[in-house]
DNA sequence: CGTGGGGTTGACTCAAGTCAATTTGGGTGG
DNA sequence: CCACCCAAATTGACTTGAGTCAACCCCACG
């Protein structure tokens, strides 16, 4: 963050998070990036990037230096559609983060998280309910709006009521459907 | 929502909301627009748009083709950078409201709108301590994820503690020092 | 002049936060 | 290789901020 805007990236190994910070220090997970996919969009506007990226695990990135897909896209017409589906589907991605902050209650903002890491790792070929958390419950929390203790208590419920099984980082889902239909759960 | 996506939207005059509906008909409030600004955007990625816009009162707009636009920041690689602006800055705003509803308090939330709008009232020549709420408590509340009624009881605390004026639709800012440093109140 | 949607207010409830004690497990240095 | 260390995670007891439910008021409109 405040680093001068040059380039966006796109994550080609490993896990990273987006930050920003309030007045004073406090910060905020803003997303969670896995490979196949691009943070820095947020620095496009301004002069300079209003998040910070810090990698969850060793990782690899592709750097692309934004003048560079600026002058491609003006060159070609495909390319300038993708750039600005890019863009866009980030602003839609945003809202339905708040749509979740905003409106779903604890249970559902946790399993909505999961079942959309699931999503994600699906389309990437790895299992849809056998996976490993990258980040902390505190960072989880933070992007959910909750504290890591909730976090904590609800993966044990979650847990007990037969979901899924947690040991520490390792999530295994064991119903899916029951997950999903928790998201529904209005407030 | 849901219409094919063909073009944004600039508000001549009036004030529009925009709305997102989550699974079975829970809807949320995800952007005011007042004259100046964009909306549709969200549009831009899909082949439709994802939120629904519905003015707040009697209002004009200018619609803008994006084929037009896409041309025109083929041709000019200064339109072509406002365009990427215009795209990032939603983006940066969806962040600040992320921010919000993940961490702050009613409080806090309420004092952010109020200090948002003031803001952006008087970038248009009204005055930044006196104007009218196009919205209602409903509405307001559904984009700051909060009930109506909190709303209704932080506009009385509000105005108990000296901090403005209400009357029904029309606020009154009188310490816009103290609401400013409402927002810094951590969770 | 009645009607109804929006707003206000009060009493009560409960989901999530806070504070604090304890466990787990990975990583490091002797 | 083992013992220790410490950050992360778990769990419990208690508090509290915001939600819920319900009664009532205000005022714009037909």
């Amino acid at each position: 963050m405040g680093d001068p805007f040059s380039a966006i990236y796109a994550v080609r190994s490993g896990f990273f998070k987006t930050t920003v910070v309030h007045e004073m220090g406090h910060e905020q997970v803003v997303g969670f990036f896995m490979c196949g996919e691009l943070f820095g969009l947020d620095g496009v506007g301004s002069a300079t990037y209003n998040c910070t990226a810090i990698a969850l695990e060793d990782s690899e990135i592709v750097v692309l230096p934004f003048a560079l897909m600026q002058d491609l896209a003006q060159e070609n017409q495909a390319m300038q559609r993708q750039l600005h589906q890019i863009l866009c589907r980030e602003i839609t991605r945003d809202h339905g983060v708040m749509m979740l902050l905003g409106s779903m209650r604890a249970e559902a903002r946790l399993a909505s998280f999961l079942v959309n890491l699931s999503a994600r790792f699906v389309r990437r070929g790895y299992s849809p309910s056998d996976f490993v958390l990258r980040m902390t419950r505190e960072e989880i929390g933070s992007y959910l709006g909750l504290k890591l203790e909730t976090v904590s208590r609800l993966f044990s419920q979650f847990q007990k009521s037969g979901l899924l099984n947690v040991q520490q980082k390792h999530v295994c889902i064991l119903d899916p459907q029951r997950l999903q239909q928790l998201l529904a759960t209005s407030t």
